[in-house]
DNA sequence: CGCCCATTTGAGTTTAATCAAAAAACGTGG
DNA sequence: CCACGTTTTTTGATTAAACTCAAATGGGCG
């Protein structure tokens, strides 16, 4: 990417917001006229259905944008919450627009990363419909230990994870009553434990093989990149 | 969007071929080097789990782009079947690059088709997390109506759904047996029949109910688009 | 210390899966 | 156009996974 694109992807993310825990970043059905991007914290996309139950779509780690959905569509087809205070950087709309059109290595990677978020939920849609509690909770714990840092150097490693059991019942489309049922046992069985939001895997390798984890679709791996073969 | 940029985006799609029901439109791990659309026919996205078992991720009808996640990743993290026998136009990854530097219109409207993936992508992660399997398939139905013709004009309309209960199973995370219960309960409840590859939807109203079928995510009125903004 | 939020426990129920096999529809070649 | 093998749909009986409801325990913070 060049200088320019840079300087333009980086110049366009103008101000800085602070929201605390449980807050709103983004609510359900807003026609929102920033783009936002996650600088520090943890926050996640969800829908809420008729009979009140919510679903996780996705979480929003340091150096993913929050909604790019907001420049194509009027509304936005779901909510983003703040899982821990969060300080977010806000563009404009029509900044981001004018970038993408002047510098097209801009517009390609924020495609690029809208893709790679694709992948993500293309994983959580297998996940959801085809792998049991157990599988759907040691997978999303895969995701989350590659995503918020480097695969382990030792066999026991610890990460951050501010959800709760709640929320995870809510991502793994369960009831917070299984997914605590579900934890204890792999606590039990020396797999992982999941306490005062510190995930820590003792054994990574039978988490892998319990959730059938295959990192290829996070693409961590370095993505093509735009003008250089063009 | 300007005369050159449809010009281009026309034109990109050089050459046309067909790929018969059950064939394999891109294997999954494939590194491709051509972007694919589907002109004539209906086709899904899915994966295999390690226990064998499918999950289809999408399906794609006339119009839309099979594989835009091509364009930046090296291998494809799915497979794409014809569901029927499929007329496909190619354009080569390079070609589509190309005009996407040159023309940015063009890149915002590719984009924003993935964008509109992605909400329905979405919308079925809510539907294998939240909905029990009659809401889930009352939902898929729903979505496809729409997305294969216009809203009903009448009470009862049909549209031709070329896939099997089988097919249903992978969508909905079911089996073929629940399947099968389930679509014989609305079929003796008069709300929708299945046969022969045709859904009939009797009772567009309380299919409707059932699924909680929110139509916003499909965002088929017009997309904001680029460049008028910018 | 006390309150709130989050986690944990227990008992009973429901939904959907599993296994096995029959019936119906479909397509293809003779 | 019919016979035959294949695919798809349907049925029945049983089991297993996850949910529901209700309440108790534990931790952190003001």
């Amino acid at each position: 990417m060049s200088r320019a694109s840079e300087d333009a992807l980086r110049g366009m993310f103008a101000r800085t917001i602070t929201v605390r825990r449980h807050g709103t970043i983004l609510n359900e059905g807003e026609p929102p006229s920033v783009i936002t991007a996650m600088v520090d914290g943890m926050a996640f996309r969800y829908k809420v259905v008729a009979s009140g139950r919510r679903q996780i779509l996705g979480i929003v780690v340091p150096g993913d944008v929050c909604d790019l959905s907001s420049i194509f569509f009027p509304r936005l087809d779901y909510g983003i919450e703040a899982a821990t205070d969060c300080e977010i950087a806000v563009a404009e709309r029509q900044t981001v627009l004018g970038s993408v059109v002047a510098h097209p290595d801009v517009g390609l990677a924020l495609w690029g990363a809208s893709m790679a978020g694709e992948a993500i939920s293309r994983e959580w849609i297998v996940n959801l419909g085809r792998r049991s509690a157990r599988q759907r909770i040691a997978h999303f714990v895969c995701e989350m230990f590659l995503r918020t840092g480097p695969a382990a150097a030792a066999e026991t490693d610890s990460r951050v994870l501010p959800l709760t059991q709640d929320d995870i019942a809510d991502i793994a489309g369960l009831t917070i009553v299984h997914v605590n049922r579900v934890l204890q046992d792999m606590r039990a069985e020396g797999i992982i434990s999941f306490r005062q939001r510190i995930l820590t895997v003792h054994d990574w390798n039978r988490l892998r093989a319990i959730a059938e984890f295959e990192p290829g679709y996070l693409h961590q791996d370095r993505p093509r990149t735009g003008t250089q073969y063009s």
